[in-house]
DNA sequence: TATTGTTATACTCTATAACTATA
DNA sequence: TATAGTTATAGAGTATAACAATA
C-alpha cells in the first residue's frame, strides 16, 4: 500500500490526543490482563481504598461513571469478593462500599503494574517531558 | 457531597491523556453539530481530499479504522452527496473515492472550525506549550 | 417531593467471521 | 488462493427513563 496523506491532522491537538490515549490505554489493557481488571475497575479499586465507606453514588460521580453503569461494574467487584457493599448506618437506602483484604492486595498489584507503566513511559518520553505532559493536559481538562 | 479523594490517579499519565481527550472531543463535538460531521467523518473527509481516488481500504487503514465499519460511515457520506464511490480503472473489485463539490465545501467550514478550536487551545494552554504537547503526543503514540 | 440503587433499554464504537465478485 | 468490499453480528462503553424503597 503506497503512502496515504493525513495533511490536516498532523498538527491537530485532537487527533494525537487520540492516537496517545488510544496507544497508552492498549499498553495499560495488556498489563492489566493478568490482573483481569479494566481501566474502570482499576480506578473504582482506588477510589475505594482511598474513601472507604463511601456511597455508591459519590464513587460514581468522582469517576465519571453513570449511577446505572455502576450497578455491573459493582456487582463484578462483589462477585469477584475484591469489594462489598455494606450498610450505611443512618441513610438506609445507602450502600457504603468497601475492599476486601482480596481486593486490597490486588489493588497494590494492580498500582506496581501501573508503576510499571509510568516508568516506561518517563523512559521513552522523558522525565521532564512527563511532567510537563501531566500538567498541561490537567490546564486541557479545564477547557 | 464531600470530597471524594483519588490520591494515586492524580498523577498518571494514563488517566489524565484520557479526561483531556474526553474534554477536547466534547469540545469538538459542539463546534461541529452543525456541520453535522463527527471526528471519524471530519478525518475521512480530509483522508479523501488529500488522495483522492484510492481504494477505500487504504484510506480505511491510514485512519485506523476496519473495513466493515467503514462502509457505514462511507454509506452516510454518499447519502448526504459528500463523497462518491468510483470505479477504480484496471481493479474491478475496487472502488476509488472522492469528494463532491458539496463535500469539498463542507470540509472547508469544517477545517475552519478545526481552526477555531486549535486556536482556543492556543489561547488556553498558550503557543508554546501546544507544539510541546504535540510534540510529546507524537511520541507517546510510538510506545 | 427528592434521593439511592436498580432495571430496562438504546445508541455508538469497535471487533470478527464469512460471504461475493473479482484478481 | 488471495484480496476488496460487504453483511451479519457481537461485545464494550455510555446514555436516559422509570421504578421500589427510603428520606
Amino acid at each position: 500500500m503506497n503512502e496515504v496523506k493525513l495533511s490536516t491532522l498532523d498538527d491537530a491537538v485532537g487527533y494525537w490526543l487520540r492516537r496517545a490515549q488510544l496507544a497508552v490505554f492498549e499498553d495499560f489493557a495488556r498489563r492489566f490482563v493478568a490482573l483481569e481488571l479494566t481501566p474502570a475497575q482499576f480506578s473504582t479499586l482506588i477510589a475505594i481504598r482511598d474513601n472507604p465507606g463511601r456511597r455508591q453514588s459519590d464513587i460514581a460521580a468522582a469517576l465519571g461513571i453513570r449511577r446505572p453503569n455502576f450497578v455491573a461494574l459493582l456487582d463484578e467487584l462483589e462477585r469477584r469478593r475484591l469489594a462489598e457493599r455494606t450498610p450505611s448506618g443512618a441513610d438506609r437506602r445507602a450502600n457504603a462500599l468497601r475492599l476486601t483484604g482480596a481486593g486490597e492486595a490486588l489493588l497494590a498489584r494492580a498500582l506496581a503494574a501501573q508503576h510499571e507503566q509510568e516508568s516506561a513511559i518517563r523512559a521513552h518520553i522523558g522525565e521532564a517531558e512527563r511532567d510537563t505532559l501531566v500538567a498541561t493536559l490537567r490546564r486541557l481538562v479545564e477547557f
